[in-house]
DNA sequence: TCGTAGTTTTACCAATTGGTCAAAAGTGAT
DNA sequence: ATCACTTTTGACCAATTGGTAAAACTACGA
């Protein structure tokens, strides 16, 4: 409706397979234009309910009225309310975790650690809806998406944190924790969508995001430089 | 249960005051002891459920539980769910922002600083709980405490704010936006509470509080050298 | 010991909510 | 136009949940 949006229409939902009768090589049923757009419909609105109410406390009422379906409707192309949520989850888990992909081992390491805060600084902007929803999810202790910590985040992250300490250690930026280090620059970008409504009555609502950016650019050289 | 805990008894409900006829002079009809401890029993329940499961994600029955009293009493000590949620809000705020008030505009810039982050760091680990229920409000737009937000927090903060600029004007330490500091310190010393469950799954469990320490100690001391 | 105010419980609503089901209404290839 | 298939809807549940009413119990000063 508003924004542009990452794509939401990868993700398969779990019942097309089931509701499908599987010939033998029938691999992907090949979803409907119809199926498409309303499965994609349906996530949308399900980010907007979710990332504002958290899971327990959006309703199925809610997103079926905020996708414009009825609710048995969405009840057809998703499982069930947890199933919408973790659909949303994992296909957004990748789109949240390509900026720290993007670092480059053999880049200039204090220009690719803010290139990597700027780009955070922007999805959290761009996409605060993401962001909260994320910090539900991990607010609450992470129900339905500790899986993926261990099995997707944590050897990311663990990579990276290899990647920064060996910049450290060869003195291309001060010798510094390489995982509160990640902690920090996903703190400070992202509190500017999970406490937003904090942020908006404490700052004059110019440029905020120039601001921040400001902010964490100065802040990261100077912690880093040698 | 565990913790001692932040003092939880200081709060009326405002039901009290309307239970009790008023007489002319009883201002403070002076709750019994069996009204101190089950208030604060009651609103320690509640910091449990509300801080993991959200406002709407926790039920009266699961507090009741918790502070091992029925439902119906519950309800007999607070105006209802809503009452309890916004009394521990209320409650709390202060003792929420008592680490900025401690700040010294006499004192040693740098020190100062550094000495309002470790007390944050310290709440962060000591009381997780009230963290993640300040989280949890904020992320959902705040629509219990806004108002306080205005009344309370802004004044404060800008406050400070006009501290930090002053220190930074004399060249005590080095030039910064100060909204964006505190919003740094905030997001930074919060994050090991309200994203614990992400923080759990990628780092050794060691000491974290302490690692946490260092890292920041070494953050903002950069940062804010002249 | 008795009476009364304060406290707790039992039984019960009414509204909400996730979900089901079967019938109805498209949709599209032949 | 027809037939098989997909999509949508209306009616309906059962469980949960915030909240109430009134009876039952308890503490405690006179």
């Amino acid at each position: 409706m508003e924004r542009p949006d990452l794509r939401l229409d990868w993700a398969i939902g779990n019942k097309t397979r089931a509701m499908t009768k599987s010939l033998q090589d029938d691999e992907t049923p090949r979803p409907s234009r119809i199926q498409q757009r309303n499965r994609a419909r349906i996530l949308d609105a399900a980010l907007d309910v979710f990332s504002q109410h958290g899971f327990r406390g959006a309703t199925l009422d809610q997103i079926a009225e905020q996708a414009g379906l009825s609710k048995p409707n969405i009840l057809y192309y998703f499982g069930g309310k947890e199933d919408i949520h973790v659909t949303l989850l994992n296909g957004l888990m990748d789109t949240w975790l390509a900026p720290m992909r993007e670092i480059d081992p053999q880049g200039e390491p204090l220009e690719e650690i803010l290139r990597y805060v700027r780009r955070k600084i922007e999805m959290s902007f761009e996409y605060p809806r993401e962001s909260r929803l994320f910090a539900n999810e991990v607010l609450q202790g992470a129900p339905r998406i500790g899986a993926h910590f261990e099995s997707t985040l944590k050897p990311l992250v663990d990579k990276t944190a290899r990647v920064i300490e060996a910049w450290a250690e060869h003195g291309k930026i001060a010798p510094v924790d390489p995982h509160h280090l990640l902690f920090s620059v996903w703190a400070t970008t992202q509190h500017y969508a999970d406490f937003e409504a904090q942020v908006r009555t404490l700052v004059p609502d110019q440029d905020v995001q120039a601001q921040a950016w400001v902010f964490l650019e100065a802040l990261y050289r100077r912690m880093l430089s040698v």
